[in-house]
DNA sequence: GTCTATATTCTGATAGAC
DNA sequence: GTCTATCAGAATATAGAC
């Protein structure tokens, strides 16, 4: 089962091969799905339409495809955190951050699931990624939240559990999918649900924080 | 290892045996940190201090300790949903929802992770859970959130995605962990630190509902 | 580079002595 | 009820033909 790359036409080199991007998804529904020791690469190979022994040939082990797994979604993830564009405004920029996790939810929601379960397990694969890019991104996040609070923006907030309300709330869509259908009584969540579900969490954070809506 | 039973003297059929809470403790803890797949009944056996023989007898098969641990965990999750007295006032009533649910989080670390792997597999073995209990629990709050709207007591906002921001939000502390550790600078997590969790949550929920915070 | 066949290790489960 | 020894099956990983 290849895959038709929607980009241009081939460059070796540039994408590597087809092959390895179909692998890659392949073993990122089976991690999300079963975890790490419940994926086998049996699964991976047949789901990405290959033999077995070439996923062994292009990752070494089943810990290299892991990783890799992981890499690319801490891409993604650094892609979205710092694709939102610095704004003095803190109704905006909150805005921004939380559509843009919301949507993060519906759109990868089996990444998000397994960057939750390497989380659930103790990080052990992530304390390079915590120390090194995540400490950075949080710092400069915390100092502008507290330069808004001594300015007078918002109310007096503690930035980092306001980070981890945002956090939660929006991964939940993508984490919890079972209980949020059951809830909202639905078989597929639609853009209408995640759209009700952004248009509460800034309701609610936004009054909550002592902010207005930014005009549209 | 036999575990010392904290509440009176021994009776027999009461408390079933010594021995069998000590294996469901040790099946959480190890389900918790490797997962379904990831976790063996060696390990199970060696944890609670027993040959991995008697695990099998007393729960039959590995699937038998998981649904142990599981039911286990829903029973739990019973009791802190239930204990919250009903009230007229929706500060009060979300105060103690929001402090149940963090003390839930610092008090039972290991269930909720449980819990949250099982929901990020899809909740396979959950569904009884999702549409028997949980389906009425939901049904009952949704219509008291409505009729505090409807009185005119709290702001209109969609009760099930508010009931999702407050479970996202106090069950970070538990399932994102690491995060939370690396971000607070801290090694464990304190008291003092649920406590600021809770404030936070409960600062934000109230005011983003156009609640005023209960006198205390 | 791609695939088949095989070796090796691990784990769930059970049989049977005590 | 408790434990040791063992079986049967599955999964990782590799060797080697093409």
């Amino acid at each position: 089962m290849n895959r038709t790359i929607p980009r241009g036409p081939y460059k070796p080199g540039k994408i590597r091969q087809n092959s390895e991007q179909c692998m890659l998804d392949a073993a990122t529904q089976a991690f999300s799905r079963y975890g790490f020791s419940g994926t086998s690469m049996q699964n991976i190979a047949d789901t990405a339409g290959v033999p077995k022994a070439n996923v062994h040939y292009y990752f070494k082990n089943k810990m290299g495809v892991y990783t890799a797994v992981l890499g690319n979604i801490l891409d993604l993830w650094d892609t979205v955190l710092n694709d939102i564009t610095v704004t003095d405004n803190p109704a905006t920029a909150l805005c921004r951050y939380i559509d843009a996790k919301i949507d993060f939810s519906r759109t990868h929601p089996q990444e998000s699931r397994v960057f939750a379960k390497e989380m659930l397990s103790g990080a052990p694969h992530l304390q390079e990624f915590l120390q090194d890019k995540y400490e950075a991104w949080l710092a400069s996040r915390l100092r502008i939240f507290q330069s808004w609070i001594d300015a007078g923006k918002m109310d007096p907030i503690d930035p980092a559990h306001l980070l981890f309300m945002i956090w939660g709330s929006t991964q939940h869509y993508a984490d919890f999918e079972p209980q949020v259908k059951q809830s909202l009584g639905t078989d597929t969540l639609h853009q209408e649900h995640f759209d009700a579900a952004a248009k509460t969490v800034k309701q609610v954070i936004l009054k909550g924080c002592g902010l207005t809506p930014p005009a549209p």
